[in-house]
DNA sequence: CCTCAAGGAGTGAATATTCATTCCGGAAGG
DNA sequence: CCTTCCGGAATGAATATTCACTCCTTGAGG
């Protein structure tokens, strides 16, 4: 039987919604409750408490995210394609989903994502990086610049980063053409 | 006459440290006056209120990043080597100071840096910024690639940040090797 | 079919905690 | 004395979290 309204996915998505735009601390639980037509006492039943409800959402976007990435991945072609797919994909995703952005930024800029970045660049993550692989092979083959890998990541997605924001603010508009040409300056600033 | 303890500079110093380290939540008034050495009361005669103090901290660090930014700029060399030892300072400015870097990085990912951003990229801010002055020349001169000077700033700044992160926590570490190396790949990522 | 009791989801007022800010008594210095 | 500067307890607002209570649904028994 199809449920017409599940509590717990409208508490996800007002909290999606609310933290994305208002932060953490704009987003105390009594106002999620009330956007997601629920009860303050009903996030508890499916969150022990804000922090978790906090980091299952993470987890959440994560894997959507992974999985748009994935999802027509050109596994056989060459780098630099492969590069420049994952990189406009990632643009791409976030410019559907700008709350999303909004939200893994919020998170990323707090105790939770120092740590788990932290974990990941120290490789006590489980997930494989797509972004990562292509790093590293590029560093075998020799077709990348003689840096750190994770350096080589943060020269990518350290750009997307800011881009995403002036987007979504406004500033620029993030067309595909647009796309393409910081898509080739990033590839421009690790190539060899 | 030098006074040998200035309470208003101890709560500055006392904002810093708590506010880069654990961020504008984690750093409560009270414990900002005590890391100063100081009576909680005593802060609200030289701030009037929590916003004042972070803001006017901004202010001040801002405005040392400039000045030595601005030490021993090599205006006339060409764009390019500008470019690098703008890239350089500001990364050596930053490792040198690393609770300024945190500081910043607080303060753009909150409420009063977005807003910030905006005005400064509508050029509402008084100051001329040499990066943006450099970008605007770039393209004058047909030296960059043909994108909105903005783009660039977000490709060389957004590499800045990420690795900066990575530095403070430990897990690269920028030399002066490394340093050259990043700020080479940015200049690759922008010319044309 | 109807009744009704059990179980569990859902609620939101009450509680406990955490802060920013205030305020007043007192120290320091003139 | 008087003025300026301090300290830190007191205050009040904001919040996360709890918990006693209210439905609803379900299905066993008649």
């Amino acid at each position: 039987m199809m449920k017409t309204s599940d509590k717990r996915s409208d508490v996800v998505q007002a909290a999606l919604e609310l933290i994305a735009e208002k932060g953490f601390h704009g987003a105390p639980m009594a106002e999620i409750a009330e956007k997601a037509g629920v009860g303050a006492g009903t996030i508890y039943r499916y969150f022990e408490n804000k922090d978790i409800l906090i980091t299952e959402l993470h987890k959440e976007l994560e894997a959507k995210i992974t999985a748009a990435l994935l999802d027509g991945y050109p596994v056989e072609q060459p780098l630099r394609e492969r590069f420049l797919y994952a990189m406009r994909e990632v643009f791409r995703y976030f410019i559907t989903y700008p709350l999303h952005f909004r939200y893994m930024e919020q998170y990323f800029n707090s105790p939770y994502g120092i740590t788990l970045h932290r974990d990941r660049l120290l490789g006590k993550s489980g997930d494989p990086d797509i972004l990562m692989d292509i790093f590293e092979q590029g560093a075998d083959q020799q077709v990348l610049k003689a840096l750190p890998t994770s350096v080589l990541f943060s020269i990518a997605f350290g750009s997307l980063t800011l881009l995403m924001r002036d987007h979504i603010i406004g500033f620029i508009s993030l067309d595909n053409h647009l796309i393409d040409g910081i898509t080739e300056a990033c590839w421009d600033a690790i190539k060899k």
